[in-house]
DNA sequence: CTGAAAGCGCTTACAG
DNA sequence: CTGAAAGCGCTTACAG
């Protein structure tokens, strides 16, 4: 690594190639009406330097970056799905990705993590954000889209079919045959939790099945929040024969509850996840689960932001991308 | 989401707190000197007006911006994990990072990726950089830590230790009595691709054992790259019992050639792989493998380019964190 | 304790 | 075809 005195600017560009820090720009630019002669002279002068213009200076100045903006608030094996994603929309079209993290509310669940990274990058860096599961409406004076948006959002999102899913998942459970079937949901302030609860109330209701309050548990997302209930739900005299966990993260703790009550998965217990993370293959036994792409979310995501950039985008804000189940060891017919 | 008409500046704050804009800066950044009734007013008006600083401006103005890069070729699950690295290295030291992707290269094999990527981060927004596996040399103004970097590179760097790792590798197969070892390396020009080669030849020279040129293969990192050369290893009338592989990615193919030709893993052949990416504890048979913790890898770079950025950075600059061999199914005692 | 002004590296009307 | 100048949103000496 040579270490370079300071940043080599258009300045320094100009005074090597003897003309003006405007006509540098052009250049740069590709602007029309400045003389080929110049032009390669300019080239050259950039060439020697190694210059690169300063993506900082440029977007303060201009209105438009040609940079999309990601926010997260952490770092999951999903969240490089999701950026492959966005990765693959953006390929071609001259935009890049800038992904903001802040050490400060990293990993924590600190309020207003999404809006403070987002309007200190939509002050000019950014063309446009996704953020990735906010907890809160967010505001921006740039376009914003929302992968898996908080709960009765106006704002553009992107979300799996959630409710599609879990009434698939739940009549997986029906067919098998199992009839009392139980639900830990999620953080019920997203819309994902809710539309998965929805789901288990649905394919139950239509399956002529009433909804037993007492098969309800919640946690909020977090694997540990499904402990507490799971406990709940498998130490009562009425166990249910199956649990559908309205996450991947919170089905794997059902399985530790039930093996630490001795009970088999499947033969005394039966548990359907939702995302399809990649540990639910690895799991003992490996997860039935709803499939989830992240790689989608990210990618209509990121389409959807270039729409709404661009002007172009019509109704409707809110999409869905399929979800597909994914059967392996963790589902069987109910007991003995 | 709402629409807010501009960005709001500390002009429009100044403005509304009736002040300078020197005067919001200076609360802004709790700098000594403002009567505490002003610090009241001006943080009144940033409340109720939502302000947020802008990283651009601050970043350009400001020889300190508090905020790494990371630039990475492409995103993979190992990309997460050094992620997660980084971010648990840098919370609870208010640095903030910023990952920056370019359309233009990503997936590509680009040359000169990392330098532009690098110099428009480093031009103003970022205190230093890290990027993941560079291909060539890089130069800043600001400093860099490789993570991987390239082979007889001086520039700061982490990575595995990945002599002892293919040693151990090695040694391993030597162990279940295999003699006849073939090697499939990766992209030559990269220091983990050499020091898995070098590590190889040491095991099978420590064991008394002279390598024969015609049991190593060339592949590039890429997977595809290995099913040629393990055609040719497999082939062969006096084929090897066992390969090591630089990556699992090409281990994962090498799996796959095996079973196009019917021969049996373990059986018939032995593969070890390294790096333990998730897909090798999936694949049929799992794959044995050198574990080298990507999440360990993020946490030193950042560490070594919080101490370079600080000046107190001692030698060696150049870093290696442990490997752990994890034995899977895809190795036995050699054939029949 | 506070403000006016310079300047970070660019781009873009405006002149010529 | 080219340059001087203004200004993007900030911070920081410099005055007062």
């Amino acid at each position: 690594m040579t270490e370079v005195r300071g940043p080599v600017t258009v300045r320094d560009v100009a005074r090597s190639a003897g003309v003006s820090i405007a006509t540098v720009s052009r250049v740069v630019n590709g602007h029309y009406g400045v003389s080929s002669r110049t032009v390669e002279q300019v080239r050259a002068a950039i060439e020697e330097l190694g210059y690169e213009s300063s993506l900082v200076a440029t977007s303060l100045r201009r209105n438009r970056t040609n940079v999309f903006g990601l926010v997260t608030h952490s770092f999951e094996s999903y969240t490089a799905e999701v950026l492959k994603g966005v990765m693959e929309a953006l390929s071609g079209t001259g935009l890049d990705l800038i992904v903001y993290a802040n050490s400060d509310t990293y990993g924590t669940r600190s309020h207003g993590w999404e809006q403070r990274n987002l309007t200190r990058l939509s002050g000019t860096l950014t063309d446009g954000c996704i953020v990735v599961t906010p907890w809160t409406e967010v505001k921006s004076r740039t376009p914003v889209v929302a992968i898996d948006p908080v709960r009765d959002s106006t704002m553009p999102s992107v979300a799996a079919d959630n409710l599609a899913g879990a009434v698939t998942a739940v009549n997986h459970l029906l067919t098998l045959g199992h009839r009392r079937i139980g639900f830990i949901g999620g953080r019920s302030s997203l819309a994902a939790a809710w539309a998965r609860e929805e789901g288990y109330r649905a394919a139950l209701a239509d399956a002529g099945l009433t909804v037993d309050p007492t098969l309800i548990g919640r946690g909020d997302f977090h694997p540990e929040t499904a402990i507490a209930p799971a406990r709940t739900l498998l130490d009562s005299d009425d166990r249910p024969t199956a649990i559908f966990t309205a996450s991947d993260g919170m089905a794997l703790k059902v399985l530790e509850v039930a093996g630490d009550l001795g009970l088999d998965v499947p033969g005394d217990l039966s548990v359907v996840g939702f995302d399809n993370i990649p540990e639910s293959a690895l799991a003992q036994p490996a997860l039935t689960t709803i499939d989830q792409s992240m790689h989608q979310l990210g990618y209509e995501a990121a389409r959807l932001l270039q729409e709404l950039v661009a002007g172009s985008a019509e109704q409707p804000l809110q999409r869905f991308v399929p979800t597909e189940l994914v059967v392996r060891d963790s589902t069987a017919p109910p007991g003995r």
